[in-house]
RNA sequence: GCCGCCUUAGCUCAGUGGUAGAGCAGCGGUUUCGUAAACCGCAGGUCCUGGGUUCGAAUCCCAGAGGCGGCUCCA
């Protein structure tokens, strides 16, 4: 990003011995360890720092009353929360914005000073910081505890404005790149739901005014991509009051469904998955048994029938020990997988609810394996090969995060050791890069976890591997008969690929823009035909493709041609298929694609047949 | 759940206390057209819901619902 010319020594001081707002980032994030490794500054990250600093002495300008929180620097900008006597209005946003420019224009250098810990406190006391004191009292806490001496404190200052802070910062306000602020939110103070909510500006800043451009073009084009509204314009599914977290799949939204579904099915099927399904009712005594009642009472949803009180299953898993242990299994049973497209019910605060990636309803293409200990090495490679030949049709290159015991773990340290060492051989044998969480495991298993990246760059957590330990074999009491007759405990794994349908349909419209690959395109081909006596000719082009069982439409309205195409390139069709006297005459059918490029005199049984083709080969 | 903002026709939006508007979509008519918008007309509203203030409320106040941006949470 930053281009060569930049070079300039802008950072002021590259280091730093005053433990102040790394600090304080790292402990709201409950991480001490990343205060350790908080990495090198680069500067741009200075200048966004910089500027979360301009824009508290604005916000002081402004509210002489203000009690600063924190602000850092953040991915693409930066923010900073602030409790003032009223919300914030976008004037207030303009004003603010106003005033840095000021600050800006005056170039004030950034000063360090360093104070005994005991002068610093004072001088917050005394401005009435009382959220500054206490990251001071926190630290001082700290270093008591550890047995650590308190290093002097360290502020910086520019104009009139002075933070507790640890830098580094530019030379000087005028260092501070084009920026512009962006949003108010509510956060609360130190992350915590008890403590005050106070109000967050984030903002952005880049070195050059090419790259806040770009920056500001690239959320416009992330929110072109948006599900929500793509979902909307291209008639897949809509969200109404009745079912808040809920989306009603139209037509070619269901249509999608049924494409992503059947195409695992039939992996499944190839892989030796046998499908159940399980009731959605389900008595709060199975949950009592799983541990779920006790940790998530609180986001099922629950209903009384007859005096006896059930749930909507947030999760399948339970349920699969019923149909295994609905008969004796031999050793030789194993491994027996049971997939399920189960539907889920997860009552999340409304406040969280989010198109398809946060619902309260969703279905998950969840399966449960039941191995013998021997098996789960294999088991696991041929999952992650599963992770791979699916996500192969989409391009998604999968990501894959280990994580490992946690401390509130279940179960026979011995068996995890093994468990884990067995997932971590099947990782190495990839052969590719995968990130180590270290007791980041469910109190039940060990996982791997699976990210996908987006067009844009962004990430998703999409599917899931977990070996799991303790709740199905044991909780549920799980056996199988080994060869020497003994009745031993299977392992379980929990795996889902998609992991939930609604949210991996979210993340395809925003990686693709909606332009779904054509082998999964809810409609793909639109017959166009130029005049109202070519519309038989498409009805029959259209017969001869839907005999193939391939999805294609006949734009029958009186609108012309070009509109019609129109029409089609904005539902992202893959081929728009254009029908005139010539055409007709020859039985050939000029094919237009969305990219914009045109092939004439195409017959129709090849293009049959290379749609077909297309279809079957399911590539990205 | 919490903080802030938003909710007007199917969609996108204008309308700041005095008789509800536009474009697109829809419907009707004309048009039958060669690669991203033919023309004319018609119809379409519980201005999210419920209270309140006012002679009068889409507009002001209160409560609720849903959505959006975040925070918290995410088996």
């Amino acid at each position: 990003m930053g281009d060569e010319q930049n070079q300039a020594p802008v950072v002021a001081a590259a280091t730093a011995t005053g433990e102040t707002e790394e600090y304080f980032e790292a402990a709201v994030r409950g991480s001490v360890d990343e205060l350790l490794d908080a990495g090198a500054h680069t500067e741009v990250d200075a200048m966004r720092h910089s500027a979360a600093h301009v824009m508290a002495e604005a916000v002081l300008g402004i509210f002489p009353e203000a009690q600063l929180g924190i602000g850092p620097s953040i991915d693409d900008g930066f923010y900073y929360d602030f409790l003032l006597p009223r919300p914030l209005t976008p004037d207030d946003l303009a004003a603010i914005e106003a005033g840095m420019r000021a600050s800006i224009a005056a170039d004030h250098p950034f000063v360090r000073k360093e104070f005994p810990f005991k002068k610093a406190r004072a001088f917050f006391e005394a401005r009435s910081q009382p959220f500054k004191v206490e990251i001071l009292d926190d630290l001082a806490t700290r270093s008591k505890d550890s047995n650590t001496p308190l290093p002097p404190t360290s502020t910086y200052e520019h104009g009139t404005f002075v933070d507790l802070c640890k830098g580094p910062h530019v030379a000087s306000t005028g260092r501070i790149g084009p920026f512009k602020l962006l949003s108010v939110a509510g956060a609360y103070w130190r992350g915590s739901e008890k403590r005050p909510m106070l109000q967050r500006i984030y903002g952005t800043v880049w070195p050059t005014q090419q790259e806040l451009d770009a920056y500001l073009a690239r959320r416009e084009e992330a929110k072109k991509r948006d599900h929500r509204r793509l979902g909307v314009q291209l008639d897949l599914f809509s969200f109404h009051d009745v079912s808040p977290g809920s989306a009603f799949w139209h037509p070619k939204g269901q249509r999608l469904w049924r494409i992503l579904e059947t195409a695992v099915r039939e992996v499944q099927d190839k892989r030796g998955y046998q499908e159940v399904s399980t009731p959605m009712l389900v008595h709060k005594k199975l949950w009592e048994q799983s541990g779920h009642w006790a940790n998530y009472q609180d986001s099922m949803f629950v209903l009384e029938s007859e005096g006896q009180t059930f749930s909507l299953k947030p999760m399948n898993c339970p349920e699969s020990t019923f149909i295994y242990k609905s008969r004796l299994r031999s050793y030789r049973d194993l491994p027996l997988r049971f997939s399920e497209f189960g539907r889920l019910h997860r009552n999340e605060r409304s406040g969280t609810l989010s198109g398809l990636t946060r619902v309260r309803h969703f279905v998950q293409d969840d399966a449960h394996i039941y191995v013998r200990p021997d098996q789960l090495q294999d088991e696991i490679m041929a999952l992650l090969g599963e992770v791979y030949e699916i996500y192969g049709w989409f391009g998604l290159e999968p990501k894959f995060t280990f994580g490992t015991k946690p401390d509130k773990a279940l179960g026979d340290p011995a068996l995890w050791e093994k468990a884990e060492s067995q997932i971590k051989a099947a990782l190495d044998s990839l052969g590719k890069p995968y990130r180590l969480k270290p007791k980041d495991g469910a109190f039940y298993a060990p996982k791997i976890d699976i990210q996908i990246e987006d067009a844009l760059g962004r990430e998703w957590q999409t599917a899931t591997i977990q070996v799991d330990l303790v709740m199905l074999p044991e909780r549920f009491d799980c056996t199988y008969i080994d060869e020497n007759g003994q009745a031993v405990r299977p392992m379980t794994i929990h795996r889902a690929i998609y992991g939930s349908l609604e949210r991996f349909i979210g993340v395809l419209i925003e990686h693709f823009a909606g332009a779904f690959p054509v082998w999964c395109a809810p409609v793909q081909a639109v017959v166009i035909p130029i005049a109202d006596r070519h519309i038989a000719g498409a009805d029959e082009l259209a017969a001869l493709l839907s005999a193939r069982k391939l999805r294609v439409e006949v734009d029958r309205s009186d609108n012309r041609m070009q509109n019609k195409i129109r029409l089609a390139q904005e539902q992202k069709v893959p081929y728009m298929l254009v029908l005139g006297d010539r055409e007709i005459e020859a039985r050939t059918v000029a094919i237009r694609n969305r990219s914009g490029e045109q092939e004439n005199g195409v017959g129709w049984d090849a293009f049959a047949e290379r749609l077909a083709a297309e279809t079957a080969a399911r590539r990205p």
